[in-house]
DNA sequence: TTTCGGCACTCAACAAGTCAGGGTGCTAAA
DNA sequence: TTTAGCACCCTGACTTGTTGAGTGCCGAAA
């Protein structure tokens, strides 16, 4: 990519921009005369022409048979998304409509569904949100309740409200009085910490000398892990919208919504995709098969991390078809998940 | 349609059922040539053409166009399969792999899950289950777990294994011993009703004379009152297979298939139809728009309510094409719904 | 009265042919 | 290096003709 950044020079830089952007509004394959009829560029059509070849060589550009236009290949979107972009700020009334209507709810389901919704609603596309990882909540209250002999019901409530219920297998059984003591043990223990914090603290405490502890203490941490520990805490995402991407002509083939559709309800793909964003910085973009996974063949994906409290939590973005108007959703993007993170902090 | 009934001879039925079984085998319009070549009926194609002719008249059957073959409307299916058809028993083995996959699922998610999937992939059309009624469900367990000042998180188990979490609002603040009282006093209370039974106990305490209750059983009745009324409680139904509608040409137009994937999101709808199909007794059929709502206009749907313990609790179907093989689909919906109202006793 | 063969007619689907429009690459001149 | 000119290419839309499946109607036979 950096060869092909050194070897155009300003003038090709900028008839791909033109050509992209106006492929991108268009949808139609664009040809030299269209180009040269932008007075921005003042060169005739043949000269055009020349450029186009050389683009076309550099892998940047293709045109779908003989004597049709050009459109941008994954290659030519990738250097146009990085290199090129210039974006649109969006309209401070949109804005300030999103905020609202993204604080406005309770809830933190309540909060990631409007999210989700408002991004898919305003930039027509799809819009996905990942649920907040459990893992940066943190601890506020557990507590036991039992259900049969040797099955116990564990109840652990986050300082995002959230209430995560769990039924155990115990060794023995536990009497109320049992129970209500390691409640107070954790909940002094684990008071604050973030879930995170209270795993490590729970394998230090087993792995430890147990010498300083009570055989209170070793059944409560041994409740705790076993409540805590998230087996079936598979991630789980909101889509919203995705019908929008039927009414796009370049995805219209039944075959491809359909394996689309099939990927959706699926999830699991999708999901380890937003994972993969979460490491990353600001807004990130995978254009067509860039995501490794087939099926977004002719889509693609535009990602933000959103963090609460300086924590990255989880990620959303929207999906659609490659040719989308990326000056207008990137930033789209980057300010729902900014005004996501807010919304969840209180 | 019991005009209809009487109008028509049993030549007149026979032959209706036989172009209808072929239009759903084939998917072509049948023609005379093609019906009198079946053997059965044994006259010429002109008479054929006579009789399809009077079909036509009663709106049974109709031509797209001049010189194409019939095909079925709406009340022709409707006729069809409240008079005509002949249920195909399912394969034993196919009942033997369907019972032993749903009933061995654990926890009743699982199980409707299961459930859902199995019938959309037998059926190759969209399966789709309500979840149970919570109000059938019975009463296990009540605990109150205080969050803050005013704030009280109810949890309710209910004697299929499900948890359910509330938070409510509270007047004052209320000591741990307090909630302990009101824990004890409502389990025995309502130890082993339905939640029906339960609603309807609260509603009479509350307003009872309140002579020979003291104010701890006041406030936990208050309580229980908040921590069980449903209001929150939408209904929620699993959908499997959508995708699998897509494979269908007479619903592949693109604009269909939308507003069908819509009303899918929504749910809203659906869950509105599944509940009127509750009322009935056995498996249950709408023919395109029957149900009253303008996305089916090519769809069926094919319903069978569940029952637990005698108590319909949930209904149970498939979405396809209006074009459908009802012979196999139907005692297929119906037997699942036996095996899962089974599988959830448990 | 019902059934049937014959016949003219209709229409969709397909194939083949035509044509204009938009586009290209090459070449030679400015 | 840029440009105009030119030959050429391809698609898509339109026309036309043909085929085959199917119909409705009529008059004769049962």
């Amino acid at each position: 990519m950096h060869r092909v950044n050194q070897e155009l020079n300003e003038r090709s830089r900028q008839l791909l921009k033109l050509l992209v952007e106006r492929y991108i509004t268009d949808g139609q394959p664009v040809g030299s005369a269209a180009l040269s009829r932008d007075k921005s560029l003042g060169v005739s059509p043949a000269t055009i022409r020349h450029v186009m070849a050389d683009l076309e060589n550099l892998g940047l550009i293709h045109s779908p048979h003989t004597s049709a236009g050009r459109i941008p290949t994954n290659k030519g979107y990738r250097f146009f998304v990085d290199s090129l972009l210039t974006v649109q700020q969006p309209e401070q009334k949109l804005l300030k409509q999103l905020k609202i209507n993204v604080g406005q709810q309770q809830g933190r389901s309540q909060v990631i569904a409007s999210a989700s919704q408002l991004l898919s609603g305003i930039t027509h596309l799809a819009g996905v949100v990942s649920l907040p990882k459990r893992e940066a909540a943190s601890f506020r209250q557990i507590e036991f309740m039992p259900l049969s002999k040797s099955r116990v019901l564990v109840i652990l409530v986050t300082n995002d409200g959230e209430v995560h219920n769990k039924v155990i297998q115990t060794t023995r059984e536990f009497t109320s009085a049992e129970l209500q003591c390691a409640t107070n043990y954790l909940n002094s223990l684990f008071g604050g910490q973030s879930l995170r914090q209270v795993k490590t603290i729970i394998a230090q405490e087993m792995s430890e000398t147990r010498q300083q502890m009570n055989q209170m203490m070793i059944d409560a941490i041994n409740l705790a892990h076993q409540g805590v520990s998230d087996d079936l805490q598979l991630d789980d995402l909101v889509l919203s919208g995705a019908t929008n991407l039927m009414d796009f002509q370049e995805l219209s083939d039944i075959s491809n919504i359909r394996h689309l559709f099939d990927a959706f309800s699926q999830k699991q793909d999708i999901i380890q995709l937003l994972d993969r964003c979460m490491q990353a910085e600001g807004v990130q973009i995978f254009i067509g098969d860039e995501s490794g996974y087939q099926v977004f063949g002719d889509c693609s994906l535009v990602t933000a991390p959103y963090t609460v409290d300086n924590e990255t939590v989880g990620v959303l973005g929207v999906i659609g078809p490659t040719r989308m108007a990326y000056d207008r959703v990137i930033p789209m993007v980057d300010i729902t998940a900014k005004f996501l993170g807010e919304a969840l902090k209180s």
